[in-house]
DNA sequence: GAGGATTCTTCAGTCACTAAACAAAGAAAG
DNA sequence: CTTTCTTTGTTTAGTGACTGAAGAATCCTC
């Protein structure tokens, strides 16, 4: 238990680097408490952070009897990254600081049907307006993030704009970048347990367990949409029956409600005749509106789909024994109000694990721009917060090995 | 991305050792390929194992061309762990090897509502016991397991029994424990993610991802047992409605036989005229050996229960993104055989991911005394297994620090 | 302004790990 | 059998992160 607590260089200037930011301020021998190194390492690794400009001295403390401790803080201006959303419609561009603070953005037409090549030329002339809009030298940008609902399929995409751009590219999932941009902007503990419901045109969960970003061996987790609610409800194109996203997506919300001719007159629904990439958003935005505007059978679907939500959600935190629940995505930037507090009500009536701890369900101040800003996130993190830890353990262990002659 | 690949030293033992351990037999080469370390802290650590008598060489590869792999291999016997299940009706107690093998067990009665310094007492006289039947010197036992449904509930009963034996000990859910055992037998790669769903009287599941145990910040990570599976369903205790536990378990099974009189008289059910604790248990296993005898009623009842387990466990591969999924503990020893195909159908037909990876299901060879082995299996990896890695990063960092005085 | 308390830095020593030379063991070719 | 080459494993010097302890700097109290 004693001895030496060792690590290696990258991920104890790392670390600390995290740890100044998660705390916001905070003093060298709060620095020394957090991480259980000495006071000489501390003041090795701070003076190489400050050399390089990511943090700053800030003022001090008042004393405690003797001299007072000086304050560090993240240098939010010393670095920035670009975050990119690639939706069906559209692409949200946002450049922010080491904080995760936004200080640029941009929205633009989606990729539609355009030549990959074409629209990777055009997404780097957006990437450096971007950039050029608020005039931050090009070597100070640490990446590019680039979040979309299925990240597998945009390797070459991602590729074709590093190339683009010069800028290293990230590639992740939408959920999972909101879950990253909600823990690093700071609305969650270093170390919490907590999951981003992301709620788009589909269903997501971002996954966050003890400060770590849990992304499963493939990739997929955090896949909620299609948690079971009714064994014998409708079918699903997932193969089973009563899937959340068929009994509660916005999809399914927005069916429902173009199926009522009065309230899609009332929400003035788009229906069919847009094309196909738009309308499920727009219409859920409208029918959200409606509901606002006090439309009860608008409301009514609304709850109905927050119900469904709720028990799915409460699953979730059984699951994974959560400690927070965030609200996010551009749904619940829109709607969030009526799901906040159906939310709220199930995981507080039926959390399994309420004894030892509640689950806190909150909603995203940037829900709309959330996946942006997570890519965005994506890149500080990968940046500058430790790699793995620990080595790698091949599952193929015997593999290479020559044919055993046992003596 | 280059450079030195740090470690502790006793992260890096422990990661040689289990290494040698999960792959049952591999060469000097082979652990230098699969840490990334150099031949000559592989040599030097290796060399520090044998020493310690923890690891033998034990034969050659067949040359390549040049000079033979000489294998190593984990020496079984040169260190024991002892796993006790205190279950509600009994105790069982386990004595393994380092490879997880059992060497010795018994079974005794439980603790009923006995002083708990008797039971203590009694639990240090079978401990000593069991270790003398295979007469293996106290100073080679690292330590001991204690696993029960609710662990917290045994703090102080552990804190006895470590005096009472001079045994560390160490406390975990049964559902946890088993699953740690499959993954030390070997059953399961060594950084995959996998959970062991455990059926005993409740329904629970212990989880490992990519390798490692994951608990939740309350310890109640894996709680399946209040998924819901219909909104509308019947009210459970824990506030919602139509849970797992009562649609689909044991509990739920036998109340079903036992409202049916044929059934009852058929199975042999002792209905309530045992005391409480026994039997559930007693006639779950009676319901399923009817079931084996063609009972046509006892089998419709556990393949709804399984239907309901498999939709269940298709929603935890889902959010979890598991690989493999084991079945283990007493009632799937007993019922497997029913259960198994009803969950493989269920998840080869619908689980989201299966495009990237199948989820692999399969029955615990050894399910009946998994959670004493999996109990001996948690001494073992806390012991020779990386510690935590990384730094803890409290989550009240500016704690401590005096008020601030900005500059 | 002396003395004590607290913060921060400096520096020598320690230890895990690497790189590279070396030794040992076997295969292949003559 | 000898030579040469390949592969495996060990030894050794060097590197760098970290500790511990001493010292410097700063602030409070009396």
């Amino acid at each position: 238990m004693s001895g030496p607590a060792r690590m290696t260089h990258a991920s104890t200037r790392a670390a600390v680097l995290d740890l100044v930011r998660a705390a916001g301020m905070i003093s060298r021998v709060g620095l020394v408490n957090a991480t259980g190194l000495t006071g000489g390492t501390i003041s090795t690794v701070v003076r190489g952070l400050i050399d390089e400009g990511l943090v700053a001295e800030t003022g001090h403390a008042e004393s405690t009897g003797g001299k007072r401790r000086v304050m560090l803080q993240l240098n939010h201006f010393a670095r920035y990254a670009v975050g990119v959303h690639l939706d069906e419609a559209r692409i949200t561009y946002v450049l922010t600081n080491l904080g995760g603070a936004v200080v640029a953005r941009i929205s633009r037409a989606g990729s539609g049907d355009a030549e990959v090549s074409d629209v990777v030329a055009r997404m780097a002339r957006e990437v450096d307006a971007l950039i050029d809009s608020v005039g931050v030298e090009r070597d100070r940008i640490l990446g590019l993030g680039l979040v979309s609902a299925r990240p597998s399929e945009h390797h070459e995409f991602g590729q074709a704009l590093e190339r683009a751009t010069g800028l290293p590219v990230v590639l992740d999932n939408d959920a999972t970048a909101a879950a990253i941009g909600e823990h690093w902007s700071g609305g969650v503990g270093a170390t919490s347990t907590f999951a981003a419901l992301y709620l788009g045109t589909g269903i997501g969960a971002g996954v966050v367990l003890g400060g770590t970003t849990y992304r499963g061996p493939s990739g997929h987790a955090g896949e909620i949409g299609h948690l079971c609610l009714d064994v014998d409800g409708p079918e699903c194109r997932c193969g089973a029956r009563g899937c959340l996203e068929v009994l509660a997506g916005p999809g399914a919300v927005v069916a429902q409600a173009r199926a009522d001719r009065a309230l899609s007159r009332a929400a003035g629904l788009a229906g069919g005749r847009t094309r196909a990439a738009a309308p499920v958003a727009a219409d859920f935005a409208a029918i959200s509106r409606a509901a606002r505007r006090g439309n009860a059978r608008a409301l009514a679907l609304l709850e109905r789909s927050a119900r469904y939500l709720a028990v799915s959600a409460r699953a979730l935190a059984n699951v994974l024994d959560l400690e927070v629940l965030v609200l996010t995505g551009p749904s619940f930037a829109i709607a969030g109000s009526v799901y906040l507090p159906v939310l709220r009500a199930e995981l507080d009536r039926a959390f399994i694990a309420r004894a030892a701890h509640p689950v806190s369900v909150r909603l995203s101040p940037s829900a709309a721009s959330a996946p942006a800003i997570g890519a965005a996130a994506i890149v500080l993190q990968s940046e500058l917060v430790p790699r793995q830890t620990g080595m790698r353990l091949p599952d193929d262990l015997a593999a290479g090995e020559p044919p055993v002659f046992v003596r």
